[in-house]
DNA sequence: CTGAAAGCGCTTACAG
DNA sequence: CTGAAAGCGCTTACAG
């Protein structure tokens, strides 16, 4: 008895599957990862005896030895805004198909746990960084990530180089100005977006062009992504204010509605509002919101791919893919509902 | 110059450093531990000359030596779910400040994704898993990971057994329920929680409780826990339906009071409605909305400091926690508003 | 504190 | 396909 280990204390190791399925060590780890090298026959009889044993293969040895974890690290600006959490979901599952684990760290908005939290990955020996860099992030970030020799992608958020996949913002709001404009509205406002990053002044940029390429002032009405703070600017605006607000995101939407039911005036009908990202609450709103759209999952599927890329090649050019928006009309732009006639001017004035 | 290793490709060991700091191997790995075994100098020496090679602490050779990761695995159910969205960023929080990273995986409420992600999670040697259980999840998984000798703690949702960290969901519906009874209500419905889960049973059964204390029958209409999905059923209710809605969640109640807005009745008004989970738009939503709290960081906090206790001392006997909700008295159950005459009946009947 | 050594469980490279 | 060997970068244990 002494000296015979006890399988269900001790795991088994590569060596221990050779010698039961009679072949050789280097065989029984081609065997169990699957290379074209062996016979069928022989990588089945090493599978089956790995499963005889409960053999648990091990990654960290095989980590170290060949430098590759299969894990990705993530870092998230602030995983409780729905859209990021819809993103995040994208960007895990497409990574969990490739057979990478993602490491996942919510840096709420706060560039000194975003550096922690990249040290840490770092530690961890991830083999690449998929980003949404928080507010305030340099880009020279990029060349630090390049001296550790870690590929990185940013997504929705980025910087003017580097690897990227993200939406084209300035054209999402063009087309949501250009809607409004069509309807007849002329007092159009872009509420929200006052943090500065690239995916606020893409917006902002959007909605500005169309207004001034149509003759009207930009108005910015700046307040933090937030529903409660859209809501309580928005429960200030009087009917003197403007008839459409282009809003940031949709949860900045969302807050402008309730701000105007809160002041006793119906979203929809008494001023226009429109979104951006289109959440899956976004259809769901009453009135139904009318918003900008790019699958959060497609954007997902895109950084994971530019990142696995890159990892496979890392001399490779970075590569940089911005999705075309659609423009989702639904009830809270007013079409289709009437507008008071005293504030509808003509298109063509 | 042949054979000097270049510092910008090499990167340096701990020999390395112990070289550059003149201190035996050993020396240094403790001092970089910061073990206080050794002087402060020494340590303060050794991390200096570390520094100045740039060294990066390699994790992944540590693991396999003592076999502790300093990663902790983490099933969420739901992420694009708010509250679990929030609670997974405290979670994240709690288990970061303890010098753990945290590889996620959302299972969208599938087990077969579930399992997959549990057995990668095993291959990557985390530390701990703590998890929300995916809807069907039988109680037998945790036999099994007790078999894989891996510490596991489920938070909000559970089983009978196994260490845990959640509200006390039948005190808190059961506090909602009275504070309706009390406004005058009899007609009171549970709605959603159509899922199979400690969550739903336990929300579903302080509601009716309280009914059947009250001498009223309890009466549940289900839905899953989806804005949308609630707002549609919602709208459909006629003013011959129940006064006051106990509603599975905030979610759900959120889709509740647009439903109404759909159907031209006023929440608060109308119809009464109360939440659950207090999420952060809770608040700020119109009209703001009644709810039952637990807050979602403090979960979090006490699910990781379980997991961390159970790492330190397997043996130890599984702790359960349960904590106390409060009921957040706002307006949308029609406190301070008046309904109807007609519809509101005396307490004592 | 030092110093020499073994070992965690893989992968890699190579001669047969 | 086999077999013997080296090595990834740590930690651990121990004699001095």
């Amino acid at each position: 008895m002494a000296g015979i280990p006890n399988p269900a204390t001790k795991r088994a190791r590569i060596a221990d599957v050779a010698l039961e399925a009679g072949v050789a060590r280097s065989t029984a780890a081609l065997a169990l990862r699957d290379s074209p090298r062996l016979r069928v026959e022989t990588r089945l009889a090493v599978q089956q005896a790995a499963e005889r044993l409960g053999y648990v293969y091990n990654r960290s040895a095989a980590r170290l030895r060949s430098g590759r974890s299969y894990v990705i690290g993530m870092l998230v600006c602030e995983i409780t805004n729905p859209f990021y959490a819809e993103l995040t979901a994208g960007v895990q599952a497409a990574l969990e198909s490739a057979g990478y684990a993602v490491l996942l760290a919510n840096t709420a908005e706060s560039p000194v746990r975003q550096r922690r939290m990249l040290e840490r990955f770092r530690e961890q020996s991830v083999d690449g960084i998929i980003m949404m860099p928080a507010t305030g992030t340099p880009a020279s970030l990029l060349d630090e990530l390049d001296e550790w020799g870690l590929p990185c992608v940013t997504v929705v958020r980025g910087f003017r180089r580097g690897a990227h996949a993200g939406p084209d913002n300035a054209t999402g709001t063009r087309l949501a100005t250009e809607h409004l404009l069509r309807l007849g509205h002329r007092d159009i406002a872009f509420l929200g977006g006052a943090a500065r990053n690239s995916v606020s002044s893409g917006r902002w940029e959007g909605y500005a062009r169309a207004m001034t390429a149509s003759g009207l002032m930009p108005l910015h009405l700046p307040c933090r992504t937030d529903m409660g703070e859209a809501s309580d600017f928005v429960a200030t605006l009087t009917s003197a204010g403007p008839t459409a607000l282009v809003c940031f995101n949709d949860s900045v939407a969302f807050g402008a509605s309730l701000g105007l039911l809160r002041a006793g005036r119906q979203p929809g009908r008494d001023v226009a509002l429109t979104g951006f990202d289109d959440i899956r609450e976004a259809s769901s709103w009453f009135p139904p919101l009318t918003t900008v759209r790019v699958a959060a999952v497609d954007i997902g599927i895109a950084g994971a791919r530019i990142l696995l890329d890159r990892i496979q090649d890392p001399s490779a050019p970075a590569r940089r893919e911005t999705l075309a928006p659609t423009l989702m009309v639904r009830a809270s732009c007013g079409a289709g509902l009437r507008l008071p006639a005293a504030r509808r001017k003509a298109r063509t004035t």
